[in-house]
DNA sequence: CAGCATCCTACATGATACTG
DNA sequence: CAGTATCATGTAGGATGCTG
């Protein structure tokens, strides 16, 4: 299928920086989503907790991130009015669902770090040379 | 199986921040990569073209992103000494394996764009019961 | 315990001008 | 055409101190 120009409809449709998958990526691409969602899916956790299983996580990004995935319904937080009081936090259905596209990643991570790394070094090498 | 201090080695393994994933994470969690990928999907294209196809990118983040998708093995470049100068850039045999956990994401985004938006919205209007 | 508020810095990205 | 170089800026993220 082509336009009247002649130019193949995909063209149409130029690769724009708001769609769907960039909203995600701009959630799991910041420092600290994919280490939280991993740390919470052996199962719930405290909010302290989550600050010694994830390291060098400071207070601060740990409460922005983990308010950011509930807001995207992702992360179910749960207080209990105990004395003192007790923040729980669970994966929720959503959250869950996400491990399977992070562990494509994941996966495609660990079978090309290999050959990364070692483009890294080659192109490294061949700009050094002056 | 156990550290001599008790701790089970899982527990030894805490959530850290440079794991190989975190390392693609860094790469395509940019604002252009995956855009730039994907523009590169349908076929070869020149510098300027990619700067045509997506939408917004700048000058310097063109060649910047590209560049470091070079270094990493998964563009490769072409220089024809023509007059002017044309460059090619092409998606290495890596690039292309890339489509997989890129289109898990992408199909996980577009699954579930609209709870999650749904959630952000339920949030916003709990938040804002002042 | 589980945060919130504030300050501060580094870096990612963008705008602009220039070049082989 | 395909960049490089420079300057400007917004913001992500960390350090610190305080609170219900």
């Amino acid at each position: 299928m082509v336009t009247p120009e002649g130019e193949p409809v995909l063209r149409g449709t130029p690769y724009r920086a708001d769609c769907p998958t960039r909203r995600i990526l701009d959630r799991i691409g910041d420092r600290w989503t994919v280490l939280i969602v991993g740390a919470l899916w052996d199962g719930p956790a405290r909010f302290s907790e989550l600050g010694r299983r994830i390291e060098g996580v400071s207070q601060k990004m740990l409460t922005q991130t983990l308010r950011g995935l509930e807001r995207d319904g992702i992360v179910r937080r749960t207080v209990y009015p105990e004395v003192p009081v007790r923040v729980e936090y669970t994966l929720t259905e959503a959250g869950r669902t996400l491990r399977e596209p992070l562990r494509a990643l994941e996966e495609w991570s660990i079978a090309h770090l290999g050959d990364v790394s070692a483009s890294q070094e080659a192109y490294d090498r061949g700009s050094a040379s002056s």
